[in-house]
DNA sequence: GCGACTTATGAAATCGTTCCCACAAATATA
DNA sequence: TATATTTGTGGGAACGATTTCATAAGTCGC
């Protein structure tokens, strides 16, 4: 029975249009136009050139096309941690964005390492994208591709202000009305739970709260502005100090998704109810925040849209490589949650005492 | 002052390495090995090579090179939704490994859409990527990377049982296990919900939950077998119609994320107290789980560890086409949270009156 | 029936790289 | 000294496509 059905066994070489014009009794030339469309071709030609692709498996060398073409179809996408629920829907949208204009994504995870997001843009030259979409960790990556001419837009936050073309929200505005929130509820000690400050995103959050603070007239106090880690157990272990400390804010405003989920769980540790004892608010609405409960109240970024933004707003670029830079503010909604309430009594008194 | 700086104004088009043969004063053929390191090149010409690739902004044309090595160093990764944390950290965990083996990865999320998939193996094919990671949505997409002599590892789920690699979970065992800790906790009407039958995933776990239903004597009964939509809406509207009938059961296993928010949300929108009167498990854990209180008893699967392990294995594989197929099983551990108690009282009550 | 245009085809150059080969000089081995 | 062997270099042929150009036949308007 072996060997004695009928199955196509898949030769050993990929086809080449070579192989595919010979089959089909033409030119290589009159295959290429067949099959890209290209220029005249009869049109039973045509359906020849095409059936002879189909039967010999004929998948056109992306490679060889672009080396000739000087150019690809793909775009570069880098971001910083794909496990975290933002970046991925940042990707997510990119990624359908890009499919849907006829490019595909290369895609890389620089997990914040400011020397492994160099290697990411030399690896995009190598390849040649056509334009890429970064949420930035340093300026080095940027500088480096726009030098070597490549289609740059800075997604999230900004490195190289105005030397490319970016996606972001209304960091400052948005933190702004938040803390604000958290001022009109009879919040007076409101910590900041702030991992960065290099970065504009977290520089205009900090920003954006100082703002309210000064507006409302409270004093700005460097204690309650917590620097933190970057992840989940060292945004915990900030919390768990702050919340033990004997000045405990009545409320805190956890700058990103990671640090509120550190902030939850130090107040679930320590038995804190939410909002009674505490009020919780943060940036980056993701889906946990609408599960517990309470909810967290929380700015929500469409990620999803950011990406889509990025990847239409490099594809323009790509078009016409001259015009002027443009910097596309997205709009992000508070979702008001349960986390956020009055400080109670109880809690002015132990303040007090 | 415009114009006078002293700021290296780059050049219109690209380094070749013609160009920087040239500046080094050498041929192509030396240029490219003092480059490489492949071959012999004197120490001194390897210096003044490297300095002058340097000057010029020279980056390699990954596509020339691979064109004339006939093969390249990039990976296609398919995952059925990005958003979806399970494959934001199964493509997380694949993209680090491919990174760290001197691998690019080719992203594409398809949505789960055969045809999608479809487009994307082309795409594939036709990058001449050397081998492709995917959680498949049909047959198609692997039959044709096969036929095409292209090295596959399906993971989460197999379409092409033993045709090519793969890297999954031991469903069946962990569906079981959680299944059997429901029963062990009292339960008799414990109701599935799940998405579809048609993946090995789905009927794994279907599987499981039979099992362990049939080793404890009980009757495995079809309407708490819930077939659900894709998406937590659908999900939750199955949930609340199942939680709202007279026959309710006492407990839920979801088989997967989606599906347990969908539910989680459902008891939410009742009022029911979990687990006082409706205990939930589900398969994958996923950060909220262990955030909303009770926790959420899960099957945690280490997506990212997948991830890992199916790169490894298609790297593998490339360098050794011939060897038979494997399939990796990683294990999942069960954590056991609040959600899942005993029935109580007044719910086995109701249930029979 | 003659120029002008459209349609159709193939030969050959080209994209940027690698790498086989030929050759030469330096070094090691007999 | 004669002969291998190692080290170093450059010429040129690929890799697989697209695209320019030349050529030729058919069509149109008059």
């Amino acid at each position: 029975m072996r060997d004695g059905s009928a199955a196509r066994v898949p030769p050993e070489r990929r086809a080449t249009i070579k192989e595919v014009a010979e089959a089909a009794g033409v030119s290589r030339s009159t295959a290429s136009r067949a099959l890209t469309g290209n220029g005249y071709v009869a049109e039973g030609v045509r359906l020849r050139v095409r059936q002879a692709a189909n039967e010999l498996g004929y998948v056109v060398d992306a490679m060889a096309r672009s080396l000739k073409q000087q150019s690809t179809r793909s775009i570069g996408v880098l971001v910083s941690d794909l496990r975290n629920e933002f970046y991925a829907n940042l990707a997510a949208g990119a990624s359908r964005q890009a499919t849907r204009l006829g490019y595909t994504v290369m895609l890389i995870d620089d997990q914040g390492i400011p020397e492994d997001e160099l290697a990411a843009a030399e690896a995009f030259v190598a390849l040649r994208v056509a334009g890429v979409v970064a949420t930035p960790v340093s300026a080095g990556a940027t500088d480096f591709l726009l030098r070597q001419r490549v289609p740059v837009v800075e997604v999230d936050r900004r490195f190289s202000d105005g030397a490319c073309d970016a996606v972001v929200i209304d960091n400052r505005g948005s933190a702004r009305v938040v803390t604000r929130h958290l001022i009109d509820l009879g919040h007076r000690r409101i910590a900041l739970l702030i991992d960065e400050d290099d970065w504009t995103t977290g520089r205009e959050r900090r920003e954006g709260y100082a703002d309210a603070l000064e507006a409302a007239g409270l004093p700005h106090e460097r204690e309650l502005v917590i620097p933190t880690g970057w992840d989940v157990e060292a945004a915990k272990a900030a919390a768990l100090e702050l919340l033990s400390s004997p000045g405990r804010p009545t409320a805190i405003f956890a700058a990103n998704n990671v640090l509120a989920e550190g902030a939850w769980r130090a107040a679930a540790e320590l038995g804190l109810r939410v909002p009674d004892q505490l009020s919780l608010a943060a940036f980056d609405d993701v889906p946990w925040m609408s599960m517990v409960t309470p909810g967290v109240t929380a700015v929500a970024q469409d990620a999803g849209a950011m990406g889509r933004a990025a990847v239409q707003t490099v594809v323009d670029r790509i078009a016409d490589p001259a015009a002027g830079t443009r910097t596309i503010v997205l709009s992000a909604a508070v979702q008001l949650r349960g986390s956020t309430a009055a400080p109670s009594e109880v809690e002015s008194d132990l303040r007090v005492g």
